[in-house]
DNA sequence: GACAAAACAGGACAACCGGTCTGTTTATAA
DNA sequence: TTATAAACAGACCGGTTGTCCTGTTTTGTC
């Protein structure tokens, strides 16, 4: 055992000017793309280019286009759910106050941005549902997580005294078919201001009448 | 003047063995591949052999795919949303009586079926609002006569002394977001429970609450 | 029957897509 | 330094797609 002791770490290789590698940035672009022109809408020709990325590279971080597909899913969409939605919502006082913030931040993000892309999750669970089991397990997976985040709020809730009266699964339900929905209809639109009517229709604010 | 009087109306042939046409059976086919395999997911290809055409006769019809999709769009998304929603909403007793039909109507054929292929004007809409104008603009237009078909009934049955206290516009954007997103679910967790659960959470029923 | 236009049939084509293949560079370990 | 394998680069190919084009048949009109 004459050799020197090892000053890098195994697996952790880094690129000259690429510290954090070409692997993200083509989830980058893909997650972008598949949103705006969806999944069989964008060609990995126009990913490649769009990344600045060769056709060896991408092959080499995702041997198939679908590889690609299901990484983006578990990795971004996953993520994307969790930070805009889950998370907020655990963070808020209630169930209720926090599915009114999200509500009211999306359409704000919407009207900021003058263009509605839709949900990153309901847009890809559309396109990719029925036509391949993996992808629908991959994103029945997020619902679930999604719903069960939502549920599990409104018992905490509960038992601290609050939120009396309503079904934990039948609300996270409700909440997240109207916010996929008005989704839908901002995005064939272009309008945010369904979001807005849906959230003061919805049992959330003070009063609950539609 | 000594010419006959015509007794054939120009621009109404038929065809000797193909009485109704062969639009239509182009039309049902397009219909139903775009509906479980999306407009691009559907080759002209395989609209063809399905509906046993040949591509002149496709062409002739349709000159471009866009103008088979604007077709199954207008003549038929549109008359599926006319039969499956505002027909029995309009008919119903009341706007909540209707909508409580049709969420039940549509669980009681989802289950029957055992296969949930989702809602035509929403897996359209995903696919093609962003991808082009023309598209997006007969989505919104059917979008657009559902709201105000459900919220015209609000009116009608306030006007007879009902369903007070409900906005017309909210209460038509509510039903609609959570249908279209709870069909999404259902799509995706091909199950659906998740429709029943949305009904029972919505203002319709015996007890509104969540 | 003669003529014109619509209604089809079916092949051909250029463009594109996803995947594969063979090199070349770079980093790690001995 | 040298061996090794990962990280890329870029050309290539078979299959598919949407569209177009040229014939042939049928339908309606004079």
């Amino acid at each position: 055992m004459t050799a020197e002791i090892v000053r890098t770490i195994p697996g952790a290789q880094k690129r000259t000017n690429d510290p954090e590698g070409m692997r993200k940035k083509v989830l980058d672009v893909a997650e972008a793309s598949f949103q705006e022109k969806g999944y069989h809408g964008s060609s990995l020709g126009d990913l490649m280019a769009a990344a600045g990325v060769s056709g060896g590279a991408l092959h080499h971080h995702f041997p198939t286009k679908k590889a690609l597909g299901l990484a983006v899913i578990d990795e971004r969409v996953a993520e994307a759910v969790a930070k805009t939605w889950i998370g907020p919502v655990l963070a808020a006082a209630s169930a209720r106050d926090g599915v009114r913030l999200v509500f009211e931040a999306a359409a704000d993000e919407l009207e900021k941005q003058g263009f509605v892309r839709g949900c990153p999750l309901n847009n890809l669970a559309h396109e990719l549902s029925l036509a391949d089991p993996d992808f629908r397990a991959a994103l029945a997976r997020i619902f679930r997580a999604w719903r069960e985040a939502i549920a599990e709020k409104v018992r905490a809730d509960q038992q601290n005294g609050g939120e009396k009266g309503i079904d934990p699964e039948r609300f996270a339900a409700l909440v997240i078919a109207t916010y996929s929905g008005a989704m839908s209809m901002a995005k064939t639109a272009q309008e945010a201001t369904v979001l807005r009517q849906c959230l003061a229709a919805l049992p959330v604010s003070g009063q609950p009448a539609a």
